[in-house]
DNA sequence: GAGTATTACGTAAACGTTTACGTTACGCAT
DNA sequence: ATGCGTAACGTAAACGTTTACGTAATACTC
């Protein structure tokens, strides 16, 4: 149905290979063909098929993103820094769910490569062995976002979880915290739980604090995980004078639960979140937390993949630093 | 570089032909050859190259998903909808975004034409004449999710944003508010902002309280536009005793600036919000908010659109029904 | 045992591009 | 006049599939 550079061709009385270099402007014509060319293609309203474009050119110009299937302002934001950049060298993103734990993560790596993506993203999911396979013999540059494996040579970019942990407890600690939960972190999630986990009880020790395996409450890095932890400090009457979330959204549940029981932010309680997401400007009272630059990660993963693309390079994994973003959650034991 | 068909017709012996049946297994092919032909594609680590499939099927398995730039929780209930809805009929999704108020959109539609979506799903951005123009000349499949245009022929689906804003004034009228702010919306954009601003208008005429002009703070969906809208109820020393929002993360502002001065929810002021998002549930207090169905609507928008491409059929426009989710963030006067 | 169906393939064109290579015509230097 | 360079094209193969059509062999019918 759609006008082809043949029709082009024999309506304006020249072959395809013309009609492909003006539409590419290649040069090789004069100024006659061109605008004839040009006009032809206006009349019949033209739109070029990327697609039998891609299968002679071997490439794409497509980058494929794999995330959980949880839908949080995390991964709106790490989208949104891919979808920019690839938007501005010209490449489209195509978005896949990983599913629940990663259920899906076959599957969606297979259809990555059937749709032959110059480039790979994975925000988020863990990768065991078998994925990590599919995922270097799809043959092509790849990224992990906020994820990592414990392989060497699978490139990512994340802050480095065990030292803003570390920073955030050194924090409360500072402010004179003495019984301090965590929430949220699942230990057995050796990215983003047990290196929080880690560096929460490094800096107790750190600081002659001895660590009460009570005071951990493990979960999801959820709302609903940061409401039952807290409900759960108070069944057992712990004396925690702050907390320190696996997320912001677990730090919003702890908040959630604590005004449900009249227990005042920070008055009575101090928290502190981690990912510095829309929510924690939002929360009342406005939430500190350890911030990972969301946006730039995704525009920074997304551009070493393109350039990976381009100059056949290799991508170096990255550790970003992370930051306190104070606010007005913790408050100074008197 | 890596193996195609004819590598496989090769290698085992048969015609590309029968390579092409026993990958899609069409029959036709007896059982030694089906294992020989298997055998040898696992064997070369055989991935089929969707892309010169589309060219010969002329369909592309792929539809595209465009969206405001933006990132609100919001659009991510959405989005995992619509993923979750393609990747169960087989669809891929390409996602692009129209930029700032839309800046973006023509290049989105463009690209979406020359990477042959089969359908295509605008979210929440409003479109204009030659918007509307480009989109239909795609000749393809599609439906606006949370917006609609003022031409008939263009399918939508989204809720009545002028009852849905009733409703919720409705309610705060029946809890004995006569002093009812507005925030957030804007009046010149006649798809969320308008009927929202004249459900509020209406429902206070219908009340017999008169529409104090000075009462309505216009502005963005977003938290500042909030923050900023209560900033000037404080500054204007104005009454009110409640405050209808155009958005959750609006509602959120108005909240947040309520707590910096010491101005306390639902017993100071009372708040309802719109959307229903993620952020409705964990704000404090809870927000009472006008709900609409984000994933419901991400997950049918795109069922309606599979339809279409798939039965040829034509998409009828929708109105969702809204519904009032009672939460604590309104008191009732005495 | 002649005719007919059916099974199991193979042949080759087609999808819409790009691009290496060839060709023509002209301009210009010698 | 000869040679050469170059601009402006055209030819045709190639990318990796699908699929209409043809064909040979076998099975079945009466």
């Amino acid at each position: 149905m759609a006008a082809t550079i043949k029709d082009i061709a024999r309506v304006a009385g020249v072959s395809t290979a013309t009609v492909s270099r003006v539409i590419n402007n290649l040069g090789g014509y004069n100024e006659e063909t061109e605008k004839k060319v040009m006009a032809v293609s206006k009349e019949l309203g033209y739109r070029k098929n990327e697609n039998a474009r891609s299968l002679v050119q071997k490439s794409t110009n497509t980058i494929g993103v794999i995330m959980p299937d949880v839908t949080t302002a995390f991964y709106g934001d790490i989208i949104k820094g891919i979808e920019d950049t690839s938007y501005e060298y010209g490449y489209s993103v195509i978005l896949t769910h990983a599913g629940s734990h990663g259920s899906r993560i076959h599957e969606s790596m297979n259809l990555m490569g059937e749709r032959r993506v110059d480039g790979l993203i994975i925000v988020s999911v863990e990768l065991h062995e078998s994925a990590i396979q599919s995922l270097t013999s799809l043959g092509i540059p790849y990224i992990l976002i906020s994820t990592k494996t414990d392989r060497e040579d699978t490139p990512y970019m994340k802050v480095d979880d065990y030292s803003a942990a570390y920073t955030a407890v050194k924090y409360l600690i500072e402010h004179n915290h003495r019984t301090i939960g965590m929430a949220g972190a699942n230990p057995h999630d050796p990215i983003a739980g047990e290196p929080r986990m880690n560096g929460y009880k490094q800096a107790l020790q750190d600081y002659g604090i001895k660590v009460d395996l009570n005071l951990i409450k493990s979960g999801g890095f959820n709302f609903e995980s940061g409401k039952s932890a807290m409900q759960a400090f108070i069944e057992d009457e712990a004396a925690v004078t702050a907390v320190f979330c696996a997320s912001d959204e677990v730090a919003l549940g702890i908040i959630s639960t604590c005004y449900e029981n009249e227990i005042h932010v920070p008055n009575d309680i101090s928290v502190v979140g981690y990912d510095n997401s829309k929510v924690s400007h939002m929360s009342v009272p406005p939430l500190t937390t350890v911030a990972q630059p969301l946006y730039d990660m995704g525009r920074e993963g997304c551009f070493e993949v393109i350039a990976a693309i381009q100059n056949k390079s290799k991508i170096e994994s990255k550790v970003i630093p992370h930051e306190l973003v104070v606010r007005k959650s913790v408050k100074t034991v008197v």
